[in-house]
DNA sequence: GTTTATAATAAGGTTATACTTATAATAAAC
DNA sequence: GTTTATTATAAGTATAACCTTATTATAAAC
């Protein structure tokens, strides 16, 4: 086992450049003995000599040429390390786990390429699941930051709203209410819904929604994805209640409608959520502030 | 600057790949606080946390996970430089530098082959030029072994004798001294010599012999290769004085033939030579030692 | 020979390192 | 709540790391 030091090396270096203890005692400003000193015990620890003294000349012995390479490497390890680690305190690199959950799948990626575009150098990890995963992936503290409609009441958990998140009622084009206004709740109560599986977000504020206004309503299909929701919408098996972000292309295009039901759109918020006490590195801290201040201006300029 | 230890980072290292300050102190037999004290060195000599503290877990951090991949780098260019220094000493690698002069060529490579079967992993590097240059690689340590005829009475130089070089003369096949046996010198007042530039050592061997026997010879071409005096005597312009050793192919083709003159061979001898007070590698000095004990024996071997 | 340049060696001292033990703090598990 | 498992902190210590100055040894240059 050998126990050569840092030290060993550096000084080792500076004498294997110079092939001289005393020019490389100026530059390491040291005295020439404790150069003599150091390639000593870094001699004694390898059991091998490395410099050959011949007359008042040095010269590297092969275990010298051999070692200088390898102490070269590793000062150059050392070298890209601190690089490394700069930047990670300066944030111009890094790494942003973050998960969301599947709702906020239609907008995040367009924040976080924003954010990318602003931070060059910083990289992400994007991880798409449904709430449940997305809460056991911070507790496990698997991601830095998490974003989702309603955050957990845990106590373990940080969360700060940043952006609103409208729920509107969705229609096929040809709905007979897609021409009104002002739609009276009550009238829903003919109508089909479509719903998200219970525990969703969407989910219970809907349910919360219809039992404040004490209106019962048909459930259709029960599915797990927004995305069946839009389609079965669109083939006309009934309405739906979603985030509006969720629906923009749909919207736009015109292959859905809102309808202008009155208490619509219900404004929830997106959150954006982070286990308590984590130390959220720099470049998870620069999202979540880029979140709390830009995000919301940013998705309404998307819009126009 | 940052002045991190190896230490620090092998036990970084520990805690890393245990994910516990705890266990890495078992493993590194050492208590837990010992355990603790290093990381925080290293945390504050890099400006930067490496473990987040979650309850009673504990993970890495980014800059935690970026060092770890620079430690393990480090830590296996120590080994594999441990490795590498462990084979030069036991002779499993290395390198041997050696010169050897013009002459020395014609059996020397042969030598170096066998020495190279018995020490795999053994790197050569053979060159081959005049005395003077040699001599001047010598004292430039360039080379650890230069091999050629007369050592140089210089003090600073360390010679040994390894194997008899005898100087025999050759004629063309056709000569009619060829013929006849125990051929007195005298009779070889009548011919021509070509002879080697003078300072070469064959010539002064040559000259000091004719001298003894006060017989003045005549002389030939002067050449600086051996390779042309073989030439010429082949071309029936002289005789010639040469080690044997250069001329063993032209003999045993019958293209040359020894002239059998009293006092013939001229027994000099090969040399094997080092820079005074050099500290030999184990290569070096394997060769030294192969060449004192096994040349003779190897060459003659060879000629059956 | 003397001078000059270089490295080795010896003696000594300060500091920092790398631990230890003991105790406190924290959070999870029960 | 209590217990258990973990890390942090504090205080103390032996030692080795690292350097200095002073001197010697060596060989090269003059």
């Amino acid at each position: 086992m050998l126990h050569l030091t840092l030290r060993q090396l550096k000084v080792f270096e500076s004498v294997a450049r110079h092939l001289s203890y005393s020019r490389a005692a100026d530059e390491l400003h040291l005295t020439q003995p404790a150069v003599s000193m150091q390639i000593k015990q870094l001699e004694d620890n390898i059991s091998l000599p490395l410099f050959e003294h011949l007359g008042k000349r040095i010269y590297l012995t092969e275990a010298g040429r051999e070692l200088y390479q390898y102490s070269r490497a590793i000062s150059q390890q050392l070298a890209d390390m601190e690089v490394a680690l700069d930047e990670l305190k300066g944030m111009e690199r890094g790494k942003l786990n973050i998960s969301v959950v599947t709702t906020a799948n239609y907008f995040a990626p367009h924040l976080l390429a924003k954010f990318c575009q602003r931070f060059r150098g910083v990289t992400v990890s994007l991880n798409v699941s449904n709430r449940e995963t997305v809460l056991k992936q911070l507790t496990d503290n698997l991601i830095d930051l998490a974003i989702m409609g309603q955050p957990p009441e845990n106590l373990d958990i940080d969360s700060e709203s940043f952006m609103e998140n409208p729920l509107v009622v969705v229609a096929p084009p040809n709905h007979p209410l897609c021409q009104e206004h002002n739609i009276p709740v009550k009238r829903l109560a003919n109508e089909t819904f479509l719903v998200r599986e219970s525990g969703s977000g969407t989910r219970s504020a809907m349910e919360r929604f219809f039992a404040a206004h004490k209106i019962n309503i048909n459930k259709g299909m029960e599915t797990d994805t927004t995305e069946a929701i839009k389609q079965a919408v669109q083939a006309g098996m009934g309405l739906g209640i979603m985030s509006q972000h969720t629906a923009e292309l749909e919207l736009e295009t015109g292959r859905l409608k809102i309808l202008e039901v009155q208490g619509f759109p219900i404004i929830r918020y997106w959150h954006v959520v982070n286990r308590k006490n984590k130390r959220l590195s720099s470049v998870a801290n620069a999202f979540r502030e880029f979140l709390l201040k830009e995000a919301a201006k940013l998705m309404d300029e998307s819009k126009n």
